[in-house]
DNA sequence: GTAAATAATTAGCTATAGAAATCATTCGTA
DNA sequence: TACGAATGATTTCTATAGCTAATTATTTAC
């Protein structure tokens, strides 16, 4: 019974795709132990970065619609992570922040990346981390998957080619 | 309006999630030009590689529950790109067979899964491409994301710590 | 010859995402 | 200062994609 994957890929986008999806749904994984969702804690990352923003901003930041962040902060509030407040001079506005638990679980998110992180760079010399490191953030920079673009949402499919 | 992806991430799970997920989602969208989505160009080529096969093993060549598959093979079908036969001396398999037009379909998504590859490598080196796949395949094997695993199909989310 | 396993299929459920419509509010500008 | 455009949050709707479980037919093991 043959498997695609059998075959040895030198196939950059083979490689890049099977790779990347096995690192997003193992910290997807991780996160899970303490109930939260890769959005989710992306959202604690950016309010805790800058607090009492928009929900609009911070969907931006993550690159999620408006439509679903509504979802993603009514969860987070009402486990009592974040909070939304009344923008002083902008009635439209909902601000964000965090509360002390919001904080707290921060942390914990945090310390989990941190696991990961190193589940990843497992069995590899740091100069090797390194250059993969690097190799990666030149790429990025080559495609143009910087900043304004949020290219990580969602695949429409776990694809990869050959 | 700070992005989280602002930061200069020198995290490798970060990188390789967001990294990994362009590079799926832009075969996703070159793959579409031709109307194909990767399950059914995974599908074309393992029926390629070897063909009478049945459903349920070339599910798990491509990581497919065999109830996906039901459905990737009825349009494949549909669309005269793949044939379900009688499987000479089990009557439970549907044996699986390209047509000509799913032999001239299969050479079309090759095709542009090569424009796809030279587009990744674009403003790399030869050596730095090498030593990037090189890189890869040692944290595939580290990971012990080969061939038994399929890691590949669907990210709970599109994960990207910190 | 009966029970267990296997292949394909169907049905039901969940999660995600995105688009569009709605409502309130603010901003630009004449 | 009034009016139209833009913006923020929300709701609703639609589509997709995947999984599990149940179903049916057939084969294999004992």
């Amino acid at each position: 019974m043959p498997r695609a994957s059998d075959k040895a890929h030198t196939s950059l986008g083979f490689l890049l795709s099977q790779v990347g999806t096995y690192a997003a749904r193992r910290f997807a994984q991780r996160l899970a132990t303490i109930e939260l969702h890769p959005p989710q804690f992306r959202v604690l990352n950016v309010v805790d970065a800058i607090d009492g923003q928009s929900q609009h901003a911070i969907g931006e930041a993550i690159g999620a619609p408006a439509s679903r962040m509504v979802a993603i902060v009514d969860e987070l509030e009402e486990r009592g992570l974040v909070e939304r407040r009344p923008h002083p001079s902008d009635r439209r506005i909902r601000a964000l922040y965090l509360t002390p638990a919001g904080r707290r679980m921060l942390a914990r998110g945090r310390k989990i990346a941190m696991e990961h992180e190193a589940e990843l760079a497992r069995g590899m010399s740091a100069a090797d981390r390194k250059r993969l490191v690097g190799l990666l953030q030149k790429f990025v920079d080559e495609q143009g998957i910087g900043s304004g673009v949020h290219p990580g949402l969602s695949e429409p499919d776990g694809s990869k080619p050959g």
